[in-house]
DNA sequence: ATTTCGAAAATGGTCTGACCACTAATCGAA
DNA sequence: TTCGATTAGTGGTCAGACCATTTTCGAAAT
C-alpha cells in the first residue's frame, strides 16, 4: 500500500474499493476483482484484502460466492444482517424501539401517498393475495409507488432487522381490510387500521 | 471452531465474540482478550479472529490500540457512515431524494413530539444559540428528547450522507422563528417552517 | 458436428509462522 | 526512591501453503 498516512492498510483498501466500484460504475450483481488480483493491484497482502472484504460484507454491501467471487449485492434481507443485529442490538435494545420506526417508516409512506392526488392504486391491488409475507410486499409495493429509493432502503433495512427478532404473524383479514379502506380513499381510517396492527407488539 | 454448519468461521467468531461480551458482561471501554488468546480459545487461526475484529471494527462497536489491545467502544454510527454513504449513494441518484428522507425523518419527529402532552419543551431551549450547526444540533437534541435511539441512529446516518453532497447555508433567523413557534404550541405553523426550511432545496 | 465428462484453472476459505511497530510492565542502576 | 533501558505483550502486515467449490475447456464418445 502507499500507505502515506498512519491509516491501517485495510482501511486503504476500503478506500481503494471503493474508488475502483464508482470508476468503473460497478452495480449490484456485478463482480469485483478476485482477491488475488485485488492483492497485486492495490499491493497488499491478500490477509488485508480479506479483512477489509470481510468488513464490507458484514455492512451488507458485498456478496462473496466460494470458488465464485466478489459480487456487490443485491439487497437481501435476513443475510448478515442477522449477525449485524445481535450486535447492534445490544445497543438499541428493546424491540418496540426497532417496530416503532418500521411503523412510523410506514405511516410517512401512507401519508405521502395519500397526500397526492395522482397516485394511482391500482398498482397495489393486484396480485397481492398470492404473498406468503402480506405486510411486507404491501408496503414494499408502496414504498415502490411512492418512489423514494432511500426511503425504501432504509424500510427494507429495518424490516430485515425485525425479522430477526421478532417471528410474526399476519393476520390475512386485516389487510383485506386496510386494502379495502385504501381503495374507498377512507385514508385516516386506513392510517388508524395501520396503526392497530402495531399496537400490540409495540409496548 | 466448532464448524458444525457451513458458517465461516469468521462469522462463528463473530457469533462467539457476542456471546463472550454478554457473558462476562463487558461494558463500553472494557478489554477484549488479545487476538492471540482469542485464536486459541475459540481454536481458529489468528487470520480469521481479525477478519471477525475487523468487520465488528467497521461497524464501530469496538476499538483497536496498537500494541494495547481491543476494546469495546459506544456505538458511534457515524463511524462507517462515509463508506457507506458511498455505496449507497450509487442508487440514490437525485440529491432531492436524500433531503426528502431527511425531511421526512426530522417531521416524523416534530410530530411525534408535538402530539406528547409530557413533553418538556425546555430540554431544547437552552444554549442553542451557541452552535456552529444550528439546524443539526436541534434536531440532535429533538430525537434525543423523542427518546428512539434508532431513529436518531437513521436521521445522523442520513444527515452524514447529506453533508457529503450539499453543504449547506443556514440562516439563524428562521431557526429562532421555529424555536419561537415550538415554545408557543403552534405546532402546525411550526410545520410548516420546518417543511419551508427545504422547500428551496427539494426541487 | 455435437454432446458428455473429467482434468485443470480460478477463486474463496483457512491456517501457519514469521517479522515489524507500538505500548506497558519490569527490573536494574543511579 | 527515581529514572531509564530492557523486555514481554499486543496489534499490523506479510508470504506461502493447502483445501473446497465453481467454472472452464478440451478430449473422447456419440
Amino acid at each position: 500500500m502507499t500507505n502515506q498516512s498512519k491509516m491501517k492498510v485495510y482501511q486503504e483498501v476500503l478506500n481503494q474499493i471503493r474508488q475502483f466500484i464508482e470508476e468503473q460504475e460497478l452495480k449490484d450483481g456485478d463482480r469485483l476483482p478476485s482477491e488475488r488480483e485485488l492483492s497485486e493491484q492495490l499491493n497488499a497482502s491478500r490477509a488485508s484484502i480479506r479483512e477489509a472484504l470481510r468488513a464490507i460484507e458484514l455492512l451488507g454491501l458485498i456478496e462473496t460466492r466460494h470458488g465464485e467471487g466478489t459480487f456487490l449485492r443485491t439487497y437481501k434481507p435476513y443475510h448478515s444482517v442477522e449477525l449485524l443485529s445481535t450486535f447492534v442490538l445490544r445497543e438499541v435494545k428493546t424491540k418496540g424501539e426497532l417496530l416503532e420506526v418500521k411503523f412510523l417508516l410506514e405511516q410517512v409512506c401512507l401519508n405521502q401517498l395519500f397526500a397526492d392526488e395522482q397516485w394511482d392504486y391500482s398498482q397495489v391491488e393486484d396480485i397481492l393475495f398470492e404473498s406468503n409475507d402480506i405486510h411486507t410486499d404491501l408496503f414494499l409495493r408502496l414504498f415502490e409507488a411512492y418512489g423514494n429509493r432511500l426511503l425504501l432502503k432504509i424500510w427494507h433495512l429495518v424490516t430485515g432487522f425485525v425479522e430477526t427478532v421478532d417471528p410474526k404473524e399476519v393476520n390475512q383479514v386485516q389487510y383485506e381490510e386496510l386494502l379495502k379502506l385504501i381503495s374507498q380513499r377512507q385514508y385516516n381510517q386506513a392510517l388508524d387500521h395501520h396503526a392497530s396492527l402495531y399496537e400490540k407488539q409495540c409496548s
